[in-house]
DNA sequence: ATTATATGCAACAATATGGTTGCATATAAT
DNA sequence: ATTATATGCAACCATATTGTTGCATATAAT
């Protein structure tokens, strides 16, 4: 289950909220990403840094700053293994249906 | 960010393999699913009221033993959360396409 | 050269989490 | 009636997580 490192990466409201201004703003500054987190910077660096270890995120310095980038491709293997397993639930409940109707007369 | 607890429910490989197992086998007991976890019976318990908590699983006691049901709508709320994340990106990527587009002339 | 800004890092505390063991209890089987 | 099975619950422990504060440092601006 390597998948369930991306969802406790994003099982946190604060780090919820950075993933998703991420997809609204593209890239950001670390200390721009810290604010109105409800938690000061180092609090919001650190939870920055579950991001990283996910691979959810890249940080790319710049000079004085450093820039942060969204993976999306992490968000894409989080949300097809959900569908997986949906289709794998759809898939059961047609066999039961199946299995039903071949036993109905 | 309400979704949170979703993703920090299937962000533990325990939960997730409980999780995956019953999108096999559409419902099993308490007893019966928390074999072969690699934990105690009631380690395996607590993990589940995990997933009872966070409503991805719910309980009905059949007189000796307790079924176990997975609620496919949360995954359905989980999946779709991070389709639209990737929507947003995606918007965005177009955006700033359109923009270097329009300026190139 | 001084000052301001963006960031890193470590120590610490409080709380949450993941797991165990031991015991209680309700239902089912003999 | 006794025994076996499925489950619940609490106490306890070790470790992880979340947050803080304080201080160091590198780049940029004046």
């Amino acid at each position: 289950m390597i998948e369930a490192k991306i969802y406790k990466a994003l099982g946190d409201p604060i780090r919820l909220k950075i993933v998703t201004r991420l997809t609204k703003q593209r890239s950001s500054t670390i200390g721009e990403l810290s604010k109105n987190l409800g938690v000061s910077r180092q609090g919001a660096r650190k939870q920055l840094q579950v991001l990283v270890s996910a691979k959810l995120v890249q940080l790319r310095p710049k000079g004085r700053q450093t820039e942060v980038v969204l993976d999306t491709n992490q968000l894409k293997i989080a949300r097809q293994f959900i569908a997986r397993l949906e289709q794998q639930w759809d898939q059961r409940l047609l066999a039961l249906k199946n299995f039903v109707e071949d036993n109905s007369n």
